[in-house]
DNA sequence: GGACATCATCGAATTCATTAGACGATGGTA
DNA sequence: TACCATCGTCTAATGAATTCGATGATGTCC
């Protein structure tokens, strides 16, 4: 046996998913020229429509024929994507513990003192809109 | 061409990481139990060391002769390929903001009161270090 | 010494992710 | 209409991740 199907984005779908986050519906040609700018991924053409033909397989994507091109757009919310990966990493690497997963996320990100006081304000307001 | 190698352990790598950051060294054999009893993964013997000396080869791990068998201790630390993986994530997922990961943690994982002020403290302690 | 249990090496099979060329369809244009 | 630019499908190659059997080396015990 090997492995099964990865139940997030690979890191090329995220790199397409990004583009089409920003601007969708895109045709192939465009999320083409996008990657190359973006993420400075030069791919063929081929290559692209592989992907996005997957990813639309997967779920991640949906497409439409305008004119005589295709043109794909994003069928999941970035919050959600973004969340699962989050899931995760929180349930692989911090056995589930967000107070731990956070402690790395303060030492590792090299934060400063503006940054310090927005992420408090952000607990602040989650914390009052809980009670 | 094709993808090049993860810069990061993978899926059964970290769970092989795991069992060693809690115990070691460890043979094999133990490896292989440990799979079984906590990750719920029953290996044959030979794919446990083949993993093992792959993550040997790729610096995860260091083993060392201990009478007739290798016994297996992991040579990166928790704390550092936690921080990889989250330095990774923050750069590919979030665009380097660590306050939209942060908002997305305390979005997504369902903290309770308790948790949130624990992270609340986390942070004003870290201000106070920079300070 | 010989049988049996242990352990590691090697090679190989599978599947997913990535990449792209060959080829055919289609529509516009000279 | 004949040619060219576009566009999509299909097929296939490569490599990483995972999985394990066959095989051989090395002890241990009677």
């Amino acid at each position: 046996m090997a492995r099964r199907e990865s139940e997030h984005p690979t890191e090329l779908e995220l790199e397409i998913l990004k583009v089409l986050w920003d601007e969708a519906p895109l045709p192939v040609r465009d999320v083409r020229d996008r990657l190359e700018q973006h993420a400075g991924r030069p791919l063929a053409h081929s290559t692209v429509i592989t992907m996005l033909n997957i990813m639309v397989r997967k779920g991640y994507l949906r497409r439409k024929k305008q004119g005589k091109a295709f043109f794909f757009s994003p069928k999941v919310e970035r919050d959600r994507v973004a969340g699962g990966i989050m899931g995760d990493v929180l349930s692989r690497i911090f056995d589930g513990s967000p107070a731990a997963m956070m402690l790395n996320l303060i030492e590792t990100a090299d934060l400063d003192a503006d940054e310090l006081a927005e992420l408090r304000r952000l607990i602040s307001r989650k914390a009052r809109e809980q009670s």
